[in-house]
Order: structure tokens, then sequence, then C-alpha cells
DNA sequence: GCACACTTGGAAACCGCTTTCCGGGGAGGT
DNA sequence: ACCTCCCCGGAAAGCGGTTTCCAAGTGTGC
């Protein structure tokens, strides 16, 4: 490879002046040497080494995204949020997906801590365990003593800057407009009581039904995907006229296994989900759901964790329910 | 932030011996040392700095991934692939989007030749313009004489290991199996023009139909993606019965346009899409389709890049023609 | 008891770049 | 004409590790 010095040696000057030219610096150089730098430079094919500028700097210029599932629409498109906003930085990104494992999880932190990364954005829902939450929190701990920055989509459970989602209330709020259209036997595909996002929304969901004086949904728990979804729907009783999967991709395995079945949806029973995945939306039928602007909320984090301020800052951001043909008026 | 020095200080050792330690090494240290320094660590903190390791080694465990759009899950579902095989020999992966810009592909090289990064992948379509082509060919032989390494997933046309999914192969195939439906009258998606993946299975189609005898059919360019199948399948002519979108996602999007203006599939129109990408296959009408088995065309992609093996080995890697109700039988 | 091969610990060179600190020269002020 | 001040070029000290090279200690075979 060739170096910082080749050049330097080929423009006839020193280290610190091809430095100054190649790789900025708030220092000037004359305009008869700074072209014989940038020349020679081009004839040699130079590449800045950025692991020793990373070194020398003591600041690198990449930050980590870690998410549980990159196949899952719903990560893509909150990476991608954080991505765009990380490109109009001049970031580059270190992307690691634990496939849903919160180890996974504490293991990217601690290898993203040495590769000293600008920030790390934790993308997902946090988990009830308070064993792995306690590590997790630790090695962030460790990772923003030396300087890191880092933020959070999910709940605010890690004590750095989190955009929360408002599962809960989003939830409640489906609720309600569900019972306003008559529903009244209600399930819930309620995902694995461990993950607190599915925890939240199943919980917040139910609530708002006690609230309203209705009973108590029946509460299916199962992984948080489109099997999972797939495979609670078949557990629904017969008297439900209504089906909150507490994610999309749910509702859509939710779909499938009424569609085999051949229960007709909503005729025969409503269905709801949450997030509104945009690659859902040619979805027959159109689900009805509630709405979270994930591509901004991936920006948002790394906006967050990039700020200045050192105050850790909780933003909650509101879901929108959006009632499509999936889910039908009673009487 | 805490370095070897600290740790080999506390623990009252060299440099040289706690590197030894905690940075593996064909070099033995004694039982006594050996705990004496892993305990310094561990009371320390100590996590290794990687850009000084990339530096001193001269090699990086990171690889580079670029891609279009994660958020199309054709892309997902190849870079997940190779995340997963880049996880299993412990690579760390830095993901770059390109947003369709070809010029930011060339840019990404470069960027991950400064990283040093181990291999890079350029996942997705090639373009037409030689121009562009000939500077990312450019720009990936110099990473390479650096002792870079680099694999495609798409076309040959980067002189480096590729998976090249048979895309003429498997229009064609697909167009045998519709004109054996009795469909004669055609019409294509055929995304951009210079989009090489998008021609190169407009090609293919369109071949097969003319050594079936069959009449051309009608081609209609546009986006590569959902909307642009939406566009373009507002242009087909009345007489058609059957279209093919280049792929599946444009292919989604011609449902929908279907779907709004009341015409119906398959028994209107019969309609497939190319890639068989598994977030869509609870699709209704299901999408007949060509599939392409990604993930493994993404970790596929990954061996050949690490393979040690210097000769350039393009591997073609062919599609299966699936058949469902998105299509129907004429007559 | 001695020469010899192995181990194992440490000193120091080095990886490629940034940046501080110096010094020389030209411009401007008096 | 002299003194400052500023501008710009270069030497060299890091940044935090790895690895080569030495030296000292430990066994082994005869």
């Amino acid at each position: 490879m060739v170096t910082l010095e080749d050049v330097a040696r080929q423009a006839g000057v020193s280290l610190a002046t091809a430095s100054r030219v190649l790789n900025g610096s708030t220092r000037q150089v004359g305009a008869a040497l700074r072209a014989r730098v940038e020349q020679a430079a081009d004839e040699l094919g130079y590449r800045a080494n950025i692991a020793a500028q990373t070194l020398a700097r003591g600041a690198s210029n990449v930050i980590g995204i870690v998410v549980h599932d990159l196949t899952d629409p719903y990560f893509a498109a909150l990476a991608d949020g954080a991505m765009r906003a990380a490109a109009t930085e001049g970031l580059l990104v270190m992307v690691g997906t634990t496939h849903r494992d919160p180890e996974q999880e504490i293991a990217y932190v601690a290898t993203l801590n040495a590769q000293r990364v600008r920030a790390v954005l934790l993308v997902g829902s946090r988990v009830a365990d308070p064993g792995v939450t306690g590590r997790l929190r630790d090695e962030l701990a460790k990772y923003r003593s030396g300087g890191g920055r880092a933020a959070c989509v999910g709940q605010d459970l890690l004590g750095v800057d989190t955009v929360a989602p408002a599962n809960r209330e989003g939830a409640a709020e489906l609720a309600r407009a569900l019972a306003e259209l008559g529903h009244t036997r209600f399930a819930v595909l309620a995902g694995p009581p461990h993950l607190v996002t599915a925890a939240d929304r199943c919980a917040g969901f139910a609530g708002a039904l006690k609230e309203l004086g209705l009973p108590a949904p029946h509460v299916i728990h199962g992984p948080f995907d489109r099997d999972g979804g797939y495979a609670a729907a078949q557990q629904v009783g017969e008297d439900t006229t209504c089906v909150f999967a507490v994610n999309d991709v749910m509702a859509v395995g939710a779909l499938a296994a009424y569609r085999e079945r051949g229960i007709r949806v909503p005729e025969d029973v409503s269905v709801a989900g949450f997030d509104d995945i945009v690659t859902l939306r040619d979805h027959v039928p159109a689900l009805t759901t509630v709405r979270l602007p994930l591509k901004d909320m991936g920006a948002r984090a790394l906006e967050l964790a990039l700020g200045e301020d050192d105050a850790v800052v909780v933003e909650k951001v509101a879901g929108e329910v959006v009632l499509r043909e999936s889910v039908r008026r009673l009487v």
C-alpha cells in the first residue's frame, strides 16, 4: 500500500506538509507545494489509512447500529433512517445483527467499544430480564466512560438517550378505536412475554379495554415474527371478533393463517397490527395498525447520540391509529 | 480510556506480555503472569483499541457490504446472508447504502479501501454506463492491489469474483412456462434501461418469446421499485393477458395498481415477478415468480471474496420458476 | 557436570498518520 | 533600517498496539 510517506517523498516535501494537504488541517499550505502533493497522491493512488488516522486523532468517523433482525422491515426502516442521517454527517456505519439474541447485543457493544466508534445505536425492544439489561448497562457505561456516545430506540432502560415509541398509549388508542366500532371480544397475539415492546403493547391494549369496562382479552404468547403470528392465530377462540397482533408482521402471519382456513377478514374476524410497515402497504386486506414514523425515529436517535448535550433525553414518539379494511364495524 | 500499558503496569509485567495474554499470540505466557494480566485487565475494564491493532497487524477484521437500498427486502436478504457468514468468521460488517446512485458505490469502495477492510462485497445490479463501471473497476483495482479482496453479487463486469443470478435464463424459463399456459400477448414492466439486471431479465423474456414464435412483448420502462411497477402497470395495453414485472416489488406495485382500478388478477390479467422475496409470501394473490436463493448468494459471495484462490471465479446461480395464483391458465 | 535446545519475559522498533513545537523568511509598522 | 508579527515548512513526539530480537532460566542427553 502506498503511504503518506511515499507521497511526501515523491512530492519532495515533509510528512507534515503532505498530511496537511491531503487530510485536512487548520493550517494552510502554499499553492505550489499543495499542487505538488496532490499530484503525487494522485499518481501514486494514495488512500489515507483510516485506522492510523483514527489512532492518531483519537476519534473515529464510524458509528455502530445494532438491530435485532435486518430482514424484518421494521428494523430495516429504522436502520435506513439512521444511516441516511449518518451519511449526511459523513459518518460510516457498522451494522450488527443480534438475530434476537440479547447476549449478542452486549457482545456487539463491547466490540464497537473496541472499535472506538463515535456512537452506538441500540435499536429494538429491551428484554425484561434484569440480568441481561444490567450487563448491557455495564458494558454501555464502560463504553461511555471512554467518551463514547450512545442512544437507543426502544425503552428507556439503559440510561442513555432514548427514542421511545408510545407503545402503551398507541395500543390503548387502538383498543378504544376498535371498541368504538363495536368490538367487545378481543384476542391479543402478544409475542414473547419477556420482550418489553410486546408486553407494553399488550398491557396498553388490555388496560384500555378494562377502562372501557370490556372483558379482558384472550392473550396468546409466541414469537415476535410472522410465523409467531401465524401460529398464535390458530389458538384464537371462536367467539373472538377482533384480534390485535402486537406488530404488523405478526398480523400478516395471522391473516395468512385465517386465509388458509377459509376464515374471512374482516367479515368473520377483524385483525389489527402495530408499526405500519411500508412494505406491507399493498397487503390485502389492508392492515389496520398504529403508525410509527420509523425512519424519523432512526434519524432522531442518531441525532440524540451525537448531540453535545450531556443530559440524558428521552423522547416519546406517538403512534397514530390507522383504520383500514382488515377491521370492520360491528353492527 | 484504559490502554494496554495501564494493564501491564497494574499487573507488573511488560507491554509485550500483556499483549500476548490479552490479544492472542503464538507465544505462550506462564500461568502466573497470565492470571495477573487477566485480572488487571478485568479490574481496569480494558478493551483493546482495534484501530491500533489494525494498524500494527496491517489487517483488519471488518468487511464492507455495499447495497443499493437496505429497505428493499431483496437487498436485506442478501445482506443478511452475507452478515451471517461474516459473523461465523468473526468479522464485523460495515454496510453502505448507495440509494441507487452508482457514484456512491465508487465512493464507498474508496472509503472502505481507506478503512483497509478485509473484503468488500458489491451487491446489486451493475449499470450499463461504461464510464461509471470503468471508474468503479479502477477504484476496485486500486483496492485490490493493496491486498484487498472483493466480490460482487450481480453481473460479471468488475473483474472480481462474482455470484451471478441467471437472469436471462430464469426470465426465459418463466416466459416458456407462461406461454405453456396459453398466454401470447405479454407486457414487460422492464425497469430502467441502464440497469443490467433489469435489461437482462427483459431480454431473456423477450428472447424466449421470439424463439416460441410469439409476438414481441410491450416493453414499458420505469423505476426498479414498487412505485415504478405501479406506474408502469397503468400503461399496459388492454389486449395484454400477462404482465411480467422484472422484480417482485414492481410486481406488487402492479398488483396494487390493478386492484385500485378494479382489474382482477389473475382473472382479467396475469402478473409475474422475479426474485421470490420472502416478505411477500403472504401477498394476495400469491405471486408467480422466479426464486433466487438470496441468503445463500450473499453468504457465497462472502466466501468467494475471502477465498484464497487468486483466479477470478464467476458462479452462476439458477432461478426456479414458481407458479402461483397471480397467473392463470388461458382457455 | 556441561553443552545444547527450548521456553518465556522484556526492550524496542515499527505500523501510518496527526500535531506540537521550532525556525526561517517576508510583510508591515515606525 | 530595524523590530515584530505572521505565515508556512519540517522535525519529532506521540496514538496504542504487535512483533522481532535478546537474554535469562529450565530441562534434557551424554
